[in-house]
DNA sequence: CCTGAATTGTGAAATAGCACACATTTCAGT
DNA sequence: ACTGAAATGTGTGCTATTTCACAATTCAGG
């Protein structure tokens, strides 16, 4: 069966036949380069193989919405595909030394006609973003400030865990108002709740550094 | 709308070809028919070929989140397409005579290897889901209850509106509950807040319609 | 090693919307 | 034409969160 396995877009990618269809290989980003502006034509989707990418949105209000954040294996600009001629949206390398690698529609229409696997692929990468947004929103549904903070940072530490148990450092790259957005509160409530989780003995943290002292117990933190 | 213009699954579903893939054609509904429950094994992708449907999911508290309302022309079950063996999720008809084109997820890959279009298509409509999600996440995020109010009334209008000017009658199926929770407020919220705008003028209203006296007006209501 | 910008911290006052607890109306099915 | 269930209406606290208005800290770049 030529579907099933968890495969990742890479190993479609590789195969010499369809290494050609690779516009340049890569294309490299540091921290906060823009990779594509609001309001700007542009007719390539990006798949990331290395970094952290942002998508921001900005509604007419001049709110940013973090639509996504995405890693390795992950695309965007997928808008494209489906005749999108200037983008609606901005994406942002979060990490130094982020690797992409563009494809053109033209390129991507290509390899979805002449390859079932990688076709079902990109269905599936654009499924799994459905997915995560859908929890997003039943948190933003149901959850109250506190609980979502919490579980924001239970996601960050499924991120870069390697199943530690006890102390764990998290590393990440989100100011308080990121962290506000994402998580639909404001900035000042998100200070407010990490100073009181600073008091309540559950964690420490500087900037870009939160340390959990029990990973179980943090685990089991629930709302009230 | 761009996105909705042209999905023709149904030109590329028809060509005698391809005919023989659709499982039994087509399978019928009534309003509140169950399509599938969550925790059931289903390996099938269901296309909507007339009527609604609701996907409905349910979260460890036992609160309902409704994940999507679908019409015409757009899919789901598709999480069977990633080897998800069972549901997690409920799909429910909401009207009657909602027709649904069964297929299963081995006809989906054959389809999908054997045309391009097709695989695009796919991709397509699970793109526009995504972005109908992102969007009422932004409202979410920064909209108070009143705005989301007027704001899904007139997705309504947007929905069904033959571009008539003044007076609307906007038929719908949702009863003040769905609309609460589509929205994310409570169901007394919105009772309370469609009291108001009846009593401000701004529209008439009963279970299944909503009448707005002014189109041009409600369209420039605001926040505040 | 300064300096200005970005980020984080803090407190008071105001409030939107929730939770709860019923009342009333509508409607579908027998 | 009844009847029970579903949907809608209404009032009263209450509290989590927002808003606003600054202060203090951190940090990157010249």
């Amino acid at each position: 069966m030529w579907y099933l396995d968890n495969i990742n877009l890479y190993d479609i990618l590789c195969p010499p036949k369809i290494k050609g269809f690779v516009d340049k290989h890569f294309i490299q980003h540091n921290k906060n380069d823009i990779i594509y502006y609001s309001g700007t034509p542009d007719k390539k989707v990006y798949l990331i193989s290395k970094g952290k990418v942002k998508v921001v949105h900005y509604s007419e209000e001049g709110n940013e919405i973090i639509t996504a954040i995405l890693t390795k294996g992950e695309l965007f600009g997928e808008e494209a595909l489906w005749g999108e001629q200037t983008r609606d949206e901005e994406a942002i390398a979060m990490t130094d030394d982020t690797q992409l690698c563009p494809l053109s529609v033209d390129k991507m229409y290509e390899l979805m006609r002449d390859n079932g696997r990688f076709s079902l692929e990109i269905s599936k990468i654009i499924g799994f973003r459905l997915k995560k947004m859908e929890r997003r929103l039943e948190r933003l549904l149901f959850k109250d400030a506190r609980t979502r903070l919490i579980e924001f940072i239970r996601d960050l530490i499924e991120e870069q865990d390697e199943s530690t148990e006890g102390k764990i450092e998290i590393k990440h790259f989100y100011t308080q108002s990121d962290i506000a957005n994402l998580i639909g509160t404001t900035r000042e409530t998100v200070t407010k709740l990490l100073i009181q989780f600073k008091q309540d003995g559950i964690l420490e943290y500087t900037r870009k550094l939160i340390v959990i002292f029990k990973k179980e117990d943090f685990l089991k933190l629930s709302s009230a």
